[in-house]
DNA sequence: GGCTAAATGAAAAGCTTTTTCAGTTAAGAC
DNA sequence: GTCTTAACTGAAAAAGCTTTTCATTTAGCC
């Protein structure tokens, strides 16, 4: 996610390019685990003091619907946010550091099909989460 | 989930058993979308009248650390508990009604060994989620 | 029935998130 | 460059939700 593609996404829906949102932009473009809003408050004024953490919860909101975010669901703390990087949620969450790793995903199309079927649900996305340990913490 | 079955987890670990508990544990049994712990006060005062929010909190975390339920996540409203009715976590969630299907899951093993093998990860449980739209609700 | 540790619920405290609003700023027009 | 204006920002207040505290009550056991 670079700041020009962030910029231009913004023009496109006619919001305005601040400082603030580039800096929350690339906050969660550098950080690994996902973040809550009081951490990219934190560390956004890092890169723009002053930053509010209102605004923090507004641009959050934009860059997830503009696609470059997306909410991470864990036990505690429902409200991380992290860098969207592929269409569908597949990713691989450590216990122990809370890292989030996304995989590509094979083989899952015909286990979807099947339930569809035997369900009768129209089946529109999915999300797949391992939770165990990366191999830095194991 | 029948009262009796709670009961007598609660004692084999030394809790009381009590009206309020039960009550609870009724509600989450009879209840077929997931229900946010201001859900499960209003129809656990149907039955146990006085009944307060406190103890929904410590209750719904005491059934779940039993077993006897779980924490569904949804996109709003990130603390909503349902029946646990199997071990891993895969369900059909219905984007217009919010009811949530468990369904049996098979051919997923290979996919997740096949993952952990490419990524070093040790997974030690997952969770799979398809979205779309219920029979009822297509 | 009486005892005692566990459980309860009202109130207070502590967080997180949203709303409000006056002041500021980006972006286009000139 | 400067003007204008709608969009944006941030502090404070409001609103929610969750946890803690503590006096009171109660289940389980003798």
């Amino acid at each position: 996610m670079r700041d020009t593609q962030v910029a231009q996404a913004l023009r496109a829906r006619g919001c305005k390019v601040t400082p603030q949102r580039l800096a929350i932009a690339r906050v969660l473009s550098e950080g690994t685990a996902p973040l809550s809003p009081a951490e990219v408050l934190e560390r956004g004024r890092e890169i723009h003091p002053g930053l509010g953490l209102t605004t923090v919860y507004r641009t959050l909101e934009l860059l997830r619907e503009l696609g470059f975010v997306r909410r991470v669901h864990l036990d505690e703390g429902c409200r991380a946010y992290a860098q969207a990087r592929e269409r569908e949620g597949h990713h691989l969450v450590c216990q122990a550091c809370h890292r989030v790793v996304d995989f590509p995903c094979t083989g899952l199309g015909e286990l979807i099909e099947d339930t569809a079927r035997q369900t009768g649900f129209a089946v529109e996305s999915h999300l797949l989460a391992l939770v165990g340990l990366c191999p830095a913490c194991q």
